[in-house]
Parts: C-alpha cells; structure tokens; sequence
DNA sequence: ATTCTCACA
DNA sequence: TGTGAGGA
C-alpha cells in the first residue's frame, strides 16, 4: 500500500509516518516512482509506535525497543527489555507527578489562593 | 489524483 | 507537525 492508504488506515498524517521513517522507527521500501510500498505489517507497527508514543517514550526508546515488541492488537508483547524500559518509564513519570505536585504547593504559598 | 523533497510570516 | 512550492 502507498502512504496515503496507510495515513488513513492508521490515522497518522503522511507527514508523520515520513517523520517516523527519518526516525528509523518505520522501514520502507521504494518503486521505481519513488513512491513508499508499505506492507500489511506496517499498520502493527505504527499502532506499536503510536502506543509507545502515548506511553511517553522517546522515538529513540522507541528505535531501541520496537524491534522486540510483537502483537498484533493495540495490545503489545513485552519482550523482557522492552518491559524494563516500561517498568523505568513509569518510576519516572511518578517522580514527575511527585515533583509537579511539590510545585503546586509552593506555588499555592507564593501565590495564595489558587483556583484549580 | 498522489506522492516526493525541502523549507518556514 | 502543518503547509505550500515545484516536480514527476
């Protein structure tokens, strides 16, 4: 299929999946156009990558990891790497909710009322 | 009608 | 990540 059917199919913009590409995230092959074939698998991987995306993860996290993710669903297989990575992402996203919420009090004393 | 690359009031 | 230009 060529990027527009893929675009619609997964609802990520031709300018994102060329953007995913250029990240190493997605592989493409070419025809003689020019044009970029994508393959049936191409719609997993880009809900793989959308997920991982979602989830925070850098494209370059992403790139590292995507090679041992599996499952065809919006569902994933973890391979036990990518699974630590997860793991280290969360721990880290509760740190920043820890140091948000520190934040937001201070600032409540800086500022005093504070509609929220 | 579609896609490609490059570039940015 | 959108948008438009200039080609194929």
């Amino acid at each position: 299929m060529l990027i527009g059917e893929l675009a619609t199919r997964t609802g990520v913009s031709a300018r994102l999946l060329r953007y995913y590409e250029s990240q190493g995230l997605l592989r493409v092959r070419r025809d003689i156009n020019g044009y970029r074939v994508y393959d049936e698998d191409a719609v997993t991987r880009v809900r793989q990558i959308k997920a991982l995306l979602g989830a925070g993860l850098s494209t370059e996290q992403i790139r590292v990891v995507l090679p041992c993710a599996s499952g065809e669903n919006p569902r994933l297989d973890l391979c036990p790497e990518l699974r630590e990575l997860l793991e280290g992402q969360l721990r880290a996203v509760d740190d920043r909710i820890e140091q948000l919420r520190r934040n937001r009090l201070a600032l409540e004393g800086l500022a005093g009322e504070v509609r929220v």
